[in-house]
DNA sequence: ATCGGTGCAAAGTGTTTGCACAGCG
DNA sequence: CGCTGTGCAAACACTTTGCACCGAT
């Protein structure tokens, strides 16, 4: 799907609700699908749609970001740094988890789902139905390809 | 293991490390100790550290906080609410895992770990070893217990 | 006397809100 | 007009920090 459609189909789903897709919004979205692989903060999303949009205001794009929140465009996280970051999930699929390196900071995402078996069990057990979910590892690679890394090659403490 | 035992260990921690068992840090681990089930945010670790030590500031409760989660023995997290939280874990084991009502916003923890063996398998594959790690569930229980929630017997959206 | 620890208030940081105005139906 | 959306600045909420003091070694 090519950036075009995926804003043409986000601006569907916003008139659907009775939003517009305005100029800024816009911009945003196109930050958002540009650096898909990133979680970007509201501060960095603000700098990056300024390049795009030099007269938006941070106030917008954090109501931005909390609308498309709100329509599961994107997902609103928190790797416990103090900033909410923002991930653009396609379709609903937002089937990665992390591993964040407790030395340098550096995070990496596993593409794969491992939770369906989990998610099914919680069906069953507990009857709780998941429509998100979020699995996060810290720890630290045995040899980190940062190299800001302060872990590689450091004995455990 | 009691409360003055589980003290006692702290205490031998923090004297390692050449920090002290002072009367504050002492309260603050007495609430933590007595509230294990709670997921409390510091400033409700602060107003009920205040009913055994009123003296105390908040910001020596950050400072507690801070100290105590630097030696893992409690584990700071984030439930996406904008405060930090706060679990005590016993023994470095923190196998515990979240299901997040998205209606009411009530906590459910599984005691389980269920993630043992897929810590095996990033060991294996990614040469990541893993200190710590975090499962929630966001989601809602088909009846829910709580009272206040919104989602019991209503639509799926 | 030294040095970690503390309380207080001030500062900091990320986020939200009030308000007047712009833009489009 | 009516209504959403916007920029700006002020307000906010949570957390951290500077500093003088305190208390145990």
């Amino acid at each position: 799907m090519t950036i075009t459609e995926q804003i043409d189909k986000i601006n569907r789903q916003l008139t659907q609700k009775g939003f517009k897709l305005t100029k800024q919004r816009e911009a945003t979205l196109m930050v958002l699908l540009e650096n898909e692989k990133d979680h970007l903060s509201a501060e960095e999303v603000f700098m990056l749609v300024k390049g795009r949009y030099p007269d938006i205001g941070l106030a917008t794009v954090y109501r931005t970001l909390e609308l498309l929140s709100e329509l599961h465009v994107v997902q609103k996280m928190n790797f416990g740094d103090g900033v909410a970051r923002f991930d653009l999930r396609e379709d609903h699929t937002h089937m990665h988890h992390h591993l964040i390196c407790s030395e340098c900071g550096s995070v990496k995402e596993i593409k794969e789902d491992w939770l369906l078996e989990l998610e099914q069990r919680l069906e069953r057990e507990f009857g709780f139905t998941v429509t998100d979910h979020r699995l996060d590892f810290t720890g630290y690679f045995n040899k980190c390809g940062n190299k800001e890394c302060k872990r590689t090659r450091k004995a455990v403490s």
